[in-house]
DNA sequence: TCAATAGTTCAATTTTCTCGAACAACTGAA
DNA sequence: TTCAGTTGTTCGAGAAAATTGAACTATTGA
């Protein structure tokens, strides 16, 4: 029996701007960025900081309804990557340019 | 007899990418940059929202203590400017990449 | 001196963050 | 099948931040 609760992904022409920046406008959700960016699709326990995994878990979902992440189900964890090429479209740069200005 | 309480604008170096992007991840203080980075210094009361005055106050100062504009008292009013120099020398790109995004 | 203008500050309400605890889903081993 | 371990979500409570109207300060110009 699948549980198959789907997870809420916006649609590439729903996905906003300012939603954007403010998923990314916390440095814990930027750290997720680079780790993504950097490692490509990980699990939410890549992500190790001194957090509550609640609190990681709501991150990660800011993350995936904003449209910056992708996450999808694979046996016990859940897969995240980033949702570049939708938001390369939509928004031409904008990735590259945080990304590139994370380290300092 | 000056009242002079200093507003306060942080240093180059101390603004921060995740400060800039929570700044700009709402769509009033996107608007208010739009706004800045068309017509140039403004006093707040060129934003006609239709929100409260104190709310409005309080995104420009949102968007001041992060760095994003330089705000100073002229008369009755304050004008208030992109710090597009500094911002372009910490955060290369990211002030244009945002701009050009923001229509759409 | 007085009224008008431009913003800030305050107190109250609502919303968002953070956490630990309880929960559900999947896996692999016994 | 059953059971323990792993992964992550949801819930409820307390802490921090956003929004508002009302009251306030500072400046200007009549």
């Amino acid at each position: 029996m699948q549980d198959m609760k789907p997870l809420y992904h916006p649609s590439c022409d729903r996905i906003t701007l300012a939603g954007v920046l403010y998923a990314l406008g916390d440095p814990v959700r930027l750290e997720i960025l680079q780790l993504l960016a950097e490692r490509g699709e990980q699990p939410c326990s890549a992500f190790n900081c001194g957090l509550a995994k609640s609190t990681i878990s709501h991150h990660f979902k800011i993350l995936r309804e904003s449209g910056v992440i992708y996450s999808e189900k694979s046996g016990t964890q859940h897969l995240n990557s980033l949702r570049r090429d939708d938001l390369d479209k939509r928004f031409p740069g904008l990735l590259d340019t945080i990304l590139s200005n994370c380290k300092r």
